[in-house]
DNA sequence: TTGTACGCGTTATCAA
DNA sequence: TTGATAACGCGTACAA
C-alpha cells in the first residue's frame, strides 16, 4: 500500500482532537464547530485523504462490492453484458470484481468462494457448460444471498432470474425462414445442458409445426462448442452423406451460422439465394459479412442493467426471501439482412 | 453479508480456545497439539469457515486485489486483454477490480479514486482517448504505488509499459500493400493523441519512403472515433472528391478497415482486384468477412499476461523504484488475406 | 502448548 | 461541542 495515504488518526494527531471529531468533522455530522470542520475539511484536503473503503467494509459489514461470474470475456454478448453491469454499479457506487470460468466447473466454484471470502455484498452469475449441478448457488440462496442469474439460468427453484425470450426469438427466425419459403430448415443447437439451447431448440420446432413441416431429428446438428470450425466440418459432413439436404440452417448462435455459411460457400452453394442463414446474438461482425447475417439480436447491454438493478434491490432490501421464482424476460428482435432472404 | 459466515471467534468459542489457538490451527503453525488442530479443522469445515478477506486486507495492508482502468469492456482487442489479466491474476491469488472509462476522464479520474479507496495493491491502465495529461497518474508513481500501462502508453517519464510495435506493424502491413503493387496507399488514421496513433502513422510514412513513394498529405485521413460509419463515410468523401484516388488502405483499426471496405463495394470498387486493404488487431470478423481482411495481428492475450506479471512483480518488490522508463514491447504478425493480395 | 493484548481504519455509543 | 472506548475479523509478539 502507499506509504503517503493519510488516516483520520494522522489528521487528528496533527490538529490535536480526537478521532471521533475527525470522522464527524468530515461527514458534516451535528454538534461540531464550524471552526473544527473547517479546520478538519482543510487539513484532509491537503493530505489528499481518502476513507479506506476496507476499514468501511470490516465496520459495517458491506463491502459495496458485488461479484460477476461469467463463462469468458471475449465474447461479444458477455462483453455487452458486462458494460450494462459496469455502469449501473458504478452509479450506485458498487465495484465490480470480475471472474471468467473459462466454461470449467471448478474455476466457478473457486472464484465464488474468493469472491465470498471477499465479502460481496451480492452476486451476478452466468454458470459455465460444465454446471449441471446448482447446489453451490442454492446453499448461498437458503442463508439469503443475494444472486441474480443472467442469460443461463439454472432450473432450481425460487431463483431471480434475467433472460431474453430465447423460445420466441428462435420461433421467429424459424417461421421467417419459412415465410421467405425454406422448407427444409436445419438447426445448429447450442450446449444441451443449458436452458438456452433448449428454448432455441423449441422455438425452432414449435414454428416448424405450426408451418406444418416435420421436424427431421437428422437436421439437429449439436455444436456444443459453438466454434466456426465445429460448425464448417459439421456442415460440410451432412452435405456429404448424401440424401436430402436442408435449404435453410438456424444457428443457435452467429459464429456457427458463420461457419455453415463458410461451408456453403466452400460446397458451392449459394446464401441466400439457395440456402437461407439465420443466426443468434447480433455479434458486430453479422453485418459486415457477406452476405450480411440475419440474427435476432440479444438486449446485452439491458441485461446488464436490469440484472445489476434487481442485485442491487435485494442488496438493500435486507427482508428479502426467495419466495418464488421471479424471472424477467427482455424481448429478443430479428435482425433481418440478406443471407435470409431470398 | 451473509449471517450464517464464521468466523474464528464462532470456532473458539465453540471449541473453549482462545482465538489465537484457532488462528494458528488453522494454519498449521508449530506449537499447536495435533488434537486440538483436528477439533479446530473440523468445526471450521463443519461451519464452512472462509477467512475474511476484508479483515485481512486491513490486517496487513495488502488487498490482493488489482484494478484495471479500460476505455471499454466490448472491444475484442480489449477484452483479449483482460482475459490475459484475469488468468495471472487469478493464477496468483489476486482479484481483478475492473472499471471502463468509455473514453471520459472524467470517469477514469474517478474510478482511480474508489480503486484506491478500496486499496487496491496496483493498477493496470490504458487510459482513455480524452486523457492528455497524466498528472494523476504521475502523482501515484511519486508515491511508489505500482502502475503498468498497456497499450496506449503516455508519454512521461520513468513508466512500466507493455505495448505492441506498433511502428513495425504499420511498416510491415504497408510494405505489404507495396510488394503486392499498390502503389497509393491511404492511411485511415488513429485518435491523435494515442501513441499507439503515431507510431503507426510513423510506420507507414516509413514504409512509403523506404520504398520511394511520397507521402500524400491528402490520404491521411483522420478517423478519431474509429467507427464503421466513419471509415465508409471518409472513404465516400475521398472518391467524391475526384481527382487521383489511393489504390491502397492501411488503416490503424480493423473496424475502420471494414467501414471502408464497404464503402468501395458500395462505390463498385473490387477489393483487392483495384484496392487493397489491411487493417490492424485481428478481430474474430477478419477471416469472416468477404474478401477476408488482411491484418496486423496483436497478442492481446498475451499483453494482459504479462502486463499483469510486471504488475505483480513490482507489487512483490517492496523497494521498487521508478528509475527509469521500462518497456516491454511485443511484436505484431502480419496475416495476409486475401483483402490484400491481388 | 496455549492465552492475552494490541493494532489495522473507521464509526457508534456513551460519557463528559 | 468533544473525547474515550469498543467493535468489525484477523494475526502476532509476548507472556504464561
Amino acid at each position: 500500500m502507499k506509504l503517503g495515504q493519510a488516516t483520520i488518526k494522522d489528521i487528528a494527531r496533527e490538529l490535536n482532537v480526537s478521532s471521533s471529531t475527525v470522522s464527524r468533522a468530515l461527514k458534516d455530522y451535528p454538534g461540531i464547530s464550524d471552526e473544527t470542520k473547517r479546520k478538519v475539511k482543510e487539513l484532509a484536503e491537503k493530505l489528499n485523504y481518502r476513507p479506506n473503503a476496507v476499514a468501511l467494509s470490516l465496520r459495517k459489514s458491506k463491502s459495496f462490492t458485488i461479484g460477476v461470474i461469467i463463462p469468458e470475456v471475449v465474447h461479444f454478448f458477455f462483453s455487452t453484458v458486462i458494460s450494462g453491469i459496469e455502469e449501473v454499479a458504478y452509479a450506485n457506487g458498487y465495484n465490480v470484481i470480475l471472474c471468467q470460468t473459462n466454461e470449467k466447473l471448478q474455476r466457478e466454484l473457486s472464484s465464488i468462494d474468493t469472491m465470498l471470502a471477499n465479502q460481496i455484498d451480492g452476486l451476478l452469475v452466468s454458470y459455465s457448460k460444465e454446471t449441471e449441478e446448482f447446489s453451490h448457488f442454492s446453499k448461498l440462496m437458503a442463508q439469503n444471498f443475494p444472486i441474480v442469474f443472467f442469460d443461463r439460468v439454472p432450473e432450481i427453484e425460487n431463483t431471480v432470474n434475467v433472460t431474453v425470450n430465447d423460445y420466441q426469438g428462435a420461433y421467429d427466425a424459424t417461421k421467417h425462414l419459412i415465410s421467405q419459403g425454406y422448407t427444409s430448415i436445419a438447426h445448429l443447437a447450442g450446449p444441451k445442458n443449458l436452458t438456452i439451447s433448449k428454448k432455441r431448440m423449441d422455438g425452432y420446432q414449435a414454428a416448424l409445426r405450426d408451418h406444418g413441416l416435420e421436424i427431421n431429428p437428422d437436421w439437429i446438428l449439436p455444436c456444443p462448442m459453438g466454434t466456426q470450425e465445429e460448425s464448417m466440418k459439421i456442415t460440410e459432413q451432412l452435405f456429404e452423406e448424401g440424401g436430402d439436404f436442408p435449404n435453410g440452417f438456424f444457428a443457435s448462435n452467429d459464429i456457427a451460422a458463420a461457419g455453415a455459411m463458410m461451408a456453403l460457400k466452400k460446397l458451392g452453394y449459394k446464401v441466400p439465394k439457395q440456402v437461407g442463414v439465420v443466426g443468434f446474438s447480433n455479434w458486430q461482425f453479422c453485418s459486415m459479412i457477406d452476405p450480411p447475417l440475419s440474427t435476432v439480436a440479444q438486449p446485452g447491454f439491458k441485461m446488464g442493467e436490469k440484472a445489476t438493478q434487481l442485485l442491487l434491490e435485494m442488496i438493500d432490501n435486507k427482508d428479502r426471501s426467495y419466495d418464488a421464482t421471479k424471472t424477467l424476460v427482455l424481448e429478443t428482435e430479428l435482425l433481418i439482412r440478406k443471407s435470409s432472404v431470398k
